[in-house]
DNA sequence: AAATCTCCATACACTGGTGTATTGTTGGTC
DNA sequence: GACCAACAATACACCAGTGTATGGAGATTT
């Protein structure tokens, strides 16, 4: 899958050789603008400055580069794992500081953003798309299950909880992303989170029954 | 918007004409399968046995069936929030049904479920079924904050735990779904939810630091 | 400096989709 | 029973997009 091709050359760019690389960055591009049903080689090119003929050097075919992409994507969401562990710290800063990466941070990267939410909805018409989802997904609730077993001691429940948070998340990004005044509303919904995952009680029950 | 078409006619279904519903119902199929990028009249008219040529007396063209389906679609789920009342009884138990509607039911409905995440994967490209997207789930948020009015007194904090719920909701839909055991995994997320919102501590806290 | 390799351009064939114009066909109405 | 309106079929022009074959220019090697 992966080619030698675009480690080589490159010693002299005076006119800019194109990489491998350089397309699957492009159609990042119209990926987050667009989704995958919009992703043309044509619209790639002009946005290059070339013609599809190089395009079809640099891939076998249109699926190549959608699979390609696809295998990038996986690998570089799980990769940047390594760099998602909170460093040291009692369990709330740990968890406020995890929470905040994945909203805060997240809605601020809106091409990343938008880039997880069309592969997330390719994965629904896409085997291999929703194989590679369900892999990063996995990794990533494992991960904060870590982070989930100083607040309790029963796996199921960790689990759940990790879980919980996590289609949170995903929740809000999906429902939350682009609207007016979000940034606001993300950083409360993330305070509720973290009090909800601590066990804190709201402050206020005069209201209940 | 609306046309008096498909109320007229239709007395001697011999034949069975085709009314403007009729298409919209087939392209509910089509939208849940492949999103609204993969909507073909073509592909329409052969799952309906017709020619291309019906389509373009029930419709003006493709955009006008996009935009009739999100009409219908923004209408149907407005709706139906009017039936998402529970009936009477203490706080718990209506937020468990709130809840088992929301998920439970929710996941069984895949085709229903499957259009929800359509449109709202549309949106993100489509300024008119943002529109939609966002005015359905402000109504529904809104609904829910009656119900959480019980548990808070704090007006934020009843719209934020509203949200909360919600955009938990959504995540559980666009991540969970289709997935293997997911059946089994909503149900526990379910009744996770439903305690964390009512403020129940876990029964363990022996890990806890 | 000739040959070769790498990358891109050009031209073509082909497919699938839209929209439109025109012509049927059928059932209700006077 | 002639007419009209509702619905559908047919045929056409048109466009956007893919894939392929082939040619060409620049750098690298020998």
């Amino acid at each position: 899958m992966t080619d030698a091709r675009q480690t080589k050359r490159r010693k002299t760019p005076e006119k800019a050789q194109l990489t491998r690389d350089d397309w699957l960055d492009a159609a990042a591009g119209e990926v987050a603008a667009g989704g995958f049903s919009h992703l043309r080689v044509l619209t790639l090119a002009k946005k290059l400055g070339v013609t599809r003929g190089s395009f079809y050097w640099h891939f076998k075919d249109h699926e190549d580069l959608v699979v390609s992409f696809l295998d990038r994507w996986r690998d570089r969401r799980l990769h940047e794992l390594q760099y998602w562990k909170p460093k040291g710290g009692d369990v709330e800063t740990e968890l406020r500081q995890i929470l905040e990466l994945l909203l805060t941070d997240a809605s601020r990267n809106i091409r990343r953003l938008q880039v997880e939410l069309a592969v997330r909805d390719f994965a629904r018409r896409n085997d291999y798309a929703a194989e590679l989802v369900t892999e990063v997904d996995e990794a990533r609730i494992n991960q904060n299950c870590e982070l989930y077993e100083r607040l309790s001691s029963d796996p199921q429940r960790i689990r759940d909880l990790s879980l919980l948070m996590y289609v949170a998340t995903i929740g809000s990004q999906v429902v939350l992303t682009g609207k007016k005044g979000d940034a606001e509303t993300i950083r409360r919904v993330e305070d509720l989170m973290a009090r909800v995952a601590l066990g804190q009680r709201d402050d206020d029950h005069a209201g209940r029954q």
